[in-house]
DNA sequence: GGCGAAAACCTAAAGCCTTTCGGTTTTCGG
DNA sequence: CCGAAAACCGAAAGGCTTTAGGTTTTCGCC
């Protein structure tokens, strides 16, 4: 057959298909890609590097959606709490990727300058440099473990059946169907409130002791550069 | 060759090369289970259920290193911590099989009759109903997430090389290499705190109308260690 | 305009994995 | 003692990943 007049395929038309079989099937291969784009399984290797290389395709398409303008945001932890919920809703636009995604680390330039953007606001925001990684790191489980729980849907927990467990089916049925979004936001709740409560507290007298209660520390906050 | 005189194999012996393989090299199959207990491929196939049953080895094996006996503490949010931490420990002792067993949810009774005790837990608690499976989800979400940090330990984070993220690499080399248990220790105890506010206060007064941002409702608990 | 190099696709094949289908021998219950 | 079940083996089908080497078309450069 030789060279087609024009191209048949593209790292474009590769990602999207892939990603259309995840999104339908939970999976893809490399055969299938190929046979949906109407070409044989060795072309799809002259364009991407082999089944990773797919995936990270599907790692680009699905950060993509990630909407960096969050961290812009002011003050410090509203930001914060954006970019969670922004990253969140990416992984949820795609929930059957995440099992694919999660097992390597998200190094795509795009993404890993996000990150740099969180080290810098938090340490604008004050917070002792030993905090920064432990605080990112910690609100990264928090999207990922929230992400992993929507790639499961709902058998996680489907338990209603008759008999083994009644009082966590009477919590299920308390609770309805937004189970998870409602313990991604008592999560980040309580994840930033706590953060909060972890920054140096700038006025004169400090009351030493407790940082715990610090509730509402940041009213006065408007600008917050630290020394 | 027939039927050997002392049986060359059982689920037992089967899960344990299993798990030795996905320890050493992350993954495994089923003919190297086989080859390694020297034995055909075909031969692992009469006592479990194809590669999805040797998983499920792997998810009990795992799983039973739980230690049920945390969920039996005082008061309800040292048992929730206690078991957060077993369970996270659990997982940390056997990381590569995370990738495998995060795919498919963990319905081991043995788990889940942890996870109803759970609910248990905090209905006794004077946790509302409406916040049960939230509140499990949230810890669930961050032992997860914590467990996949793991899973894929520093190179998820090793930017250090270079330029390109100098405020990350900054805050990498302030936290050391504590920095997967430092956030998890954070992301706990900011949950716990957390949930502390959410219990109805018992007095008389019941201020009733917010619950979100009253973060110090729980005066008598104390002890919040810091990181 | 012509021509060599590169691009884009194909056929073929190696090697691995999963799973199933009969065989063969040994053990065990009645 | 004997038939049924258990435990292992050999072989093979079918899929996936990846590489190697062909064939045709296009493109840039002289």
């Amino acid at each position: 057959m030789g060279r087609p007049r024009k191209a048949l395929l593209d790292r474009e038309r590769i990602g999207a298909t892939a990603l259309e079989l995840v999104d339908e099937k939970g999976d893809f291969s490399v055969p299938e890609v190929a046979r949906r784009l109407g070409v044989q399984t060795a072309s799809v290797y002259h364009h991407v590097d082999g089944r990773a290389g797919v995936i990270e395709l599907l790692r680009e398409r699905v950060t993509d959606a990630i909407d960096p303008a969050t961290l812009s945001d002011v003050p410090w932890d509203t930001a914060l709490e954006r970019w969670a919920r922004s990253y969140r809703a990416a992984f949820a636009a795609h929930p059957r990727t995440i099992p694919m995604l999660m097992t390597s680390p998200i190094r795509a330039p795009r993404v890993l300058a996000q990150y740099e953007s969180v080290a810098g606001l938090l340490s604008e925001a004050g917070f002792a440099p030993p905090l920064v990684l432990p605080i990112i790191t910690g609100l990264d489980n928090i999207v990922l473990g929230s992400a992993l729980d929507m790639s499961a849907p709902e058998t996680m927990w489907e338990v209603t059946e008759g008999s083994e467990a009644p009082r966590l089916a009477a919590a299920q049925s308390a609770t309805g169907p937004s189970r998870a979004d409602q313990a991604f936001d008592l999560t980040l709740a309580g994840f930033l409130e706590y953060c909060r409560g972890l920054r140096p507290v700038r006025g004169a007298g400090n009351c030493a002791s407790n940082h715990s209660g610090a509730a509402d520390g940041h009213s006065a906050t408007g600008a917050h550069q630290a020394p």
